[in-house]
DNA sequence: CTTGTATATGAAATCGATTTCATAAAGGCG
DNA sequence: CGCCTTTATGAAATCGATTTCATATACAAG
């Protein structure tokens, strides 16, 4: 690196202290309107920049803030965090992104990474196995999106989640009335979602008097590695003509093993909507979050929350839409 | 914020001076085993973590790169960042993303904002309207990934890109060998990637004896906007038989667009490929280009410039896989 | 002409680490 | 026992900003 240039060479340029230079940036109100042009002239000629580090060690603010994600593959996250990277420029905040790939340890470690930067806050979607989440961050703010924090000190954080059950529960009854007879279920056990997701679609087997079997239930682990299998093992011994898909990957896998064993004939639900299910051959319900805006509401709660940090927690929740095709 | 545990109150626990506690982070062969012991006690008593901050200001180095792209959303981009974000992550690096969505003004403000932070280096996808890269970032390793830098000191850094033009060639070469008799082209003008995939895609067709009619080709702006017009005229006007889509954005407003209008029969070829092409009812030829290994490729370029600022700048081509389907 | 009040500026402390330089204690050797 | 080399440690400077406190000047009021 060629060496930067400081607020010591501004002083000197100007023939002033660094404590003038510092103040025509943050308070030119007590600054003589000579000096201060002539501390601009050195910035401008010199190219000056002021060290975001600098600003940092001494302001015990980074202006940065942590999001933990399972993954940004999956494109309801890239969405979410798209909408916080958005909203987050807009006020002057940079972004770390961290993929947890549904692993604790890396969860773990990612946090501390970020409490080590001193980020001002983060945006959590948890695997959910920390029972203490207030030791591992120090008091810094944290938003939960996505799932249900778990843990003893879990209600002393804001939220913003979405309505999984009533979103589950209208996309299998819109199946069932489409004609289903019999509906299966693949979710993923991961976090509370598929727990909430699996509990609407049991009450809208409920509401039709479909039985509920729990053979006709499978759990994925999310990862997709053996999603094909069990789906394929719904399909043959369950008979079924109707399958719910927690999320868009366990989706993906479905249509994956549909293809290749050419069943032309299933009715599919899936959690959460992606644009190219328009263009399958099967007619996809879907249930459509507001990935985005569950990132700007996300990134809105922390500024709340930083600005205002005793007011009462929030627990946000957004709707979801019933797509039907 | 509970005020942080400075490596201060370590050295008072321990009764040592903060040198001391340093030099057992850093050179533990420094220190007698005892201290050491003494020391260890001490952060595992109080929970000590060392700021990062700190460090980097008194290390000049951060830890942490900056990815700046057009857009996350895309899935080539995510792809990319991901494969960028796991090697970073294995050696102890923070990423921060930024979404220019191809305006030179956030890439200008993105790239300043990095500066300011003291990133350690930058991966890059330029809009390419920056014709001095050099003054921008003062020194900071840059390195490019699928467009060329533009301007004049272009070529000093190292790039990782894909052969765009022999990529787009085999593609629209495939068409024609499926039976398509008139191919149309929707490419983006942005950046260079544009004007090298029409290249490939103008030789194919002069392999082939076609003639290469300008009102063949259509410019699209990437953002999407417009795309469906644009498709719409040239399959309405031209009678084309088969189109080639620059990228993935651009293929699914065309797919819309044949939605909307109930047009069956339509040979398509797209570069860049995404898993759900398998499940459209087009038999959809693409580009696959390697994404993830881009990413890494990227990072590894990076870290070994950073540790040999000095060696021969280095331009790196992947390749792409034709998918026939 | 003295006293008091703005106005403008600088010296020095601070944020939390690392590193250089100096020094004290301990051990080796003649 | 005295001299020299290791070994272990601390004091202080440094990284690049901000902020407090003190001070110097200018000007108004008495």
């Amino acid at each position: 690196m060629s060496k930067q240039v400081t607020i010591k060479q501004i002083a000197q340029y100007a023939g002033v202290s660094e404590a003038t230079v510092s103040r025509v940036l943050n308070q030119p109100e007590l600054v003589s309107k000579q000096t201060i042009q002539k501390v601009k002239d050195g910035m401008d000629e010199l190219q000056y920049r002021p060290s975001a580090l600098a600003q940092s060690m001494r302001n015990h603010t980074t202006k940065t803030i942590g999001v933990v994600i399972s993954n940004v593959l999956n494109p309801f996250f890239t969405t979410l965090v798209r909408g916080i990277e958005d909203a987050a420029t807009k006020r002057g905040y940079s972004v770390i992104v961290c993929n947890t790939d549904e692993n604790p340890d890396k969860e773990q470690r990612y946090i501390n990474m970020l409490v080590d930067h001193q980020a001002d806050g983060i945006i959590l979607a948890s695997t959910g196995n920390h029972a203490n989440y207030h030791s591992m961050v120090n008091d810094m703010p944290l938003v939960f999106i996505d799932r249900m924090p778990q843990g003893k000190d879990a209600n002393l954080y804001d939220t913003v989640l979405v309505d999984n059950e009533k979103g589950s529960f209208n996309a299998v009854d819109a199946l069932i009335k489409q004609g289903a007879t019999r509906v299966n279920a693949i979710v993923s056990p991961v976090a509370t979602t598929g727990t909430e997701r699996l509990n609407g679609f049991r009450k809208a087997l409920t509401a039709h008097d479909f039985p509920i079997r729990e053979q006709d239930i499978a759990l994925d682990d999310y990862l997709g590695q053996h999603t094909a299998e069990l789906a394929l093992n719904l399909i043959q011994t369950n008979q079924c003509d109707a399958l719910f898909c927690g999320n868009n990957v366990i989706l993906m896998n479905v249509l994956k093993v549909l293809k290749e064993w050419q069943i032309g004939d299933m009715k599919l639900a899936v959690f959460d909507d992606q644009p190219w299910f328009d263009f399958v051959q099967y007619p996809i319900i879907s249930v459509d979050q507001p990935a985005y805006l569950i990132g700007t509401k996300a990134f809105i709660t922390l500024m709340d929350r930083l600005a205002n940090p005793d007011r009462p927690v929030t627990h946000d929740i957004v709707r979801t839409k019933l797509v039907i095709r």
